[in-house]
DNA sequence: ACGCAGACCTGTACGC
DNA sequence: TGCGTACAGGTCTGCG
């Protein structure tokens, strides 16, 4: 489900209401996330700290009440994934995972597919992602370009493979290639220097865009407080099967590429 | 280095 | 109404 923005909101609301609140005690609900039953001592008395989006991953801190940082609880939301900030009394939601008891209140983690990950880190250097993010300044035309060299993975897969750039999803992906009239299949180490400063331009700009309409929902998506973001009437060519493009008034397409649904415009993009 | 199939899961939309 | 099929915002493993 989430991308890059939609994380993103997640971790910027949670950042506003969960630091300074007490972690009073951990239920784990789901099997799948039994490993986490051990970390039950270790998080009970800590104070939550900063929440930060790391690539897909939102990152909760956990201080010591003296104040350091005890480590990490890196949630990977994956297609279905919700972090709720929840009354205390509030009824139980539907396919709760696991559940951060707070003092006040509980973060419930919700996850209807069961595919999302929630890990406990205490190394720091382990809570940075792998790949470039398209937000940070070191994402530079130059940077991009240096890391396409010599590929010749289709534009689209190789913008969805997060060891390089992450943050980027299905829905982005296509929207960027759109937005840059590039085509999904141009091979990514073919682009020239002014292709990548265009993209990356495109890439900011909706990212930027859809991180302030607090996301795309699409099906699935809410954020914190379990709304949904409004960023899906913004879309040229997700989802767009048939439609008129536009930006030319052609027809945008889907096709599978990679195994996933590409939308794009043939009239346009090239 | 790359594509592809299958896996992990559940829910929904659609055609018959 | 009911049943089968395809599809879904993510990512991993194994194979060719």
């Amino acid at each position: 489900m989430p991308e890059l923005p939609e994380v993103e909101t997640v971790a910027r609301q949670l950042d506003q209401t969960l630091p300074g609140r007490r972690v009073g005690g951990l239920l784990v609900v789901d099997a799948k996330l039994a490993q986490l039953e051990a970390l039950a001592p270790r998080l009970a008395g800590t104070v939550l700290g900063p929440v930060r989006r790391s690539g897909k991953r939102v990152v909760l801190s956990l201080w010591e009440a003296g104040g350091s940082p005890r480590g990490w609880l890196a949630v990977h939301l994956r297609m279905t994934g919700r972090l709720l900030d929840m009354d205390r009394e509030a009824p139980d939601p539907a396919h709760l995972r696991l559940r951060l008891w707070l003092e006040p209140g509980r973060l419930d983690f919700t996850d209807t597919r069961r595919f999302g990950t929630v890990e406990w880190l205490t190394d720091p250097a382990t809570l940075r992602p792998p790949g470039l993010d398209p937000l940070e300044a070191a994402c530079t035309a130059a940077a991009l370009a240096g890391l396409a060299a010599g590929s010749r993975a289709p534009l689209k897969a190789w913008l969805l493979d997060q060891s390089r750039i992450t943050g980027l999803g299905n829905i982005y992906a296509c929207e960027i290639l759109h937005a840059c009239g590039l085509s999904p299949h141009r091979p990514a180490g073919r682009l020239r220097l002014e292709d990548w400063a265009l993209l990356r331009r495109e890439m900011r700009r909706i990212l930027r865009l859809a991180i302030r309409h607090c996301g795309t929902t699409f099906r699935d998506f809410q954020d914190s407080r379990g709304v949904e973001g409004s960023f899906a009437g913004f879309l040229q060519v997700y989802g767009q099967t048939g439609g008129a493009c536009r930006r030319c008034g052609g027809t945008v397409i889907r096709e599978t590429q990679s195994q996933r649904g590409s939308w794009w415009c043939p009239g346009c993009q090239s």
